[in-house]
DNA sequence: ATTAATTTTTAGCCTAGACTAAAAATTAAT
DNA sequence: ATTAATTTTTAGTCTAGGCTAAAAATTAAT
């Protein structure tokens, strides 16, 4: 059946906030990472529900049903690979590609995604270190612990973050945070939980909470 | 002013009518290649003109404005960067790439087309032969002719097509006509003004007048 | 120069997907 | 266990962009 484009971004939204959490989602969840208004939401959820694609029940919330989910993996692992191919291929930083791949993710080709996949060598991971879901829905799992789980004194390897908005992103390059920068934690204040890490040979930065729960690692 | 996707359909198309012509563009041939009903055109016009992208009196046609055909150019442009990246990167054959970059000619970024015209080495033409536009709006002026003008025994090189559906690409491919084959004009029939072609040193071919129009040589 | 045929426009209707305001259900707080 | 606060849903509206049917203008044909 055929997906609209805001079908698709309810779904795809639908599916981040799934993702974290057992409990069924909320409609006042989905309209904020919409942007639309919860009686909007409600509306789109009924349609959503009939196509088969959520089961929903009044008042209790919502879930992805397997096609739902199906769907939604299609649409992120499209968004991913034009990700790569804008950073790889068009040379854009890793701050720029969000708005742009939430365009090209909408074009509606299988040929197409598979040959992009291809052209680009099947990458496991987008700019951000997210993994890329395979045609059969499959997400490589890479076992990443977010850095403000890592022990005092324990180095590791910076491998994605938790979130891309571009003030993120940005943050992170400005400190010299990049993919596959080795890190040691050097302290972590009892206080307000912030870092102090040394970046390769480097002099000591810190970083807070916030930022070291955002930051994925592999130890 | 932003251009919905469907403004953006109304504007390419009333150009491509408008190329052929000095006249002003009838109601009824955009309802044709648009695939909507005059009655639905009509009202699109009617906002088209409000925009200022064209000049439209009742019952009188329409003409593209200045700015009209500026939104015009730089969707062409994008279509045809995108063919020649779906060709030359992707793999794609000629007769494949309609159809995606009919959806790919609406992402909306300055700096993604010109990236991407980069990234293809700033190609000219697209793999049909069509000039591709540059950000400026400019079309290389190419000085081609349709075969069909040829005359007896003059010798020419394929240089474009002059319509790209699948079924003539696909007609030409099977007749071994490519962009840059070398042909010679064997013999016009006065009845039909069907062709006979000998291409490069294999044995000669005939095509109709209604093929021969279709392509584009240089002598 | 009328009449006939064709083209174009108007008028009114439909659907998707948003919205606001008000009602209903759920959850939290006394 | 009520009441209050919050969340969700319903009901009704709006806009974009289609549609059909009928009216008006233009063009063609006698």
């Amino acid at each position: 059946m055929a997906t609209s484009l805001a079908e698709e971004n309810y779904l795809k939204i639908i599916y981040r906030l799934c993702e974290g959490t057992k409990e069924d989602i909320s409609t006042n969840s989905i309209a904020e990472l919409t942007n639309n208004k919860a009686a909007s939401v409600t509306d789109m959820l009924q349609k959503l529900a009939e196509k088969g694609w959520v089961t929903y029940q009044k008042y209790q919330g919502v879930r992805l049903t397997n096609i739902g989910e199906s769907i939604a993996l299609s649409i992120i692992r499209k968004h991913r690979l034009w990700e790569v191919f804008l950073v790889e291929k068009l040379g854009y930083n890793w701050d720029e590609v969000h708005e742009i791949a939430e365009q090209l993710e909408h074009i509606e080709s299988e040929t197409l995604i598979n040959k992009l996949d291809s052209f680009l060598d099947f990458p496991k991971i987008d700019p951000h270190g997210d993994p890329i879901p395979s045609q059969e829905g499959e997400i490589p799992e890479l076992g990443y612990l977010h850095l403000s789980e890592v022990k005092l004194n324990e180095t590791c390897t910076l491998m994605g973050v938790a979130k891309d908005s571009a003030v993120f992103l940005q943050l992170l390059t400005k400190l010299n945070l990049s993919l596959g920068a080795r890190l040691e934690v050097l302290e972590i204040n009892t206080f307000d939980r912030s870092v102090s890490l040394k970046i390769a040979e480097e002099k000591p930065i810190f970083i807070s909470h916030e930022v070291a729960k955002n930051i994925l690692v592999k130890i």
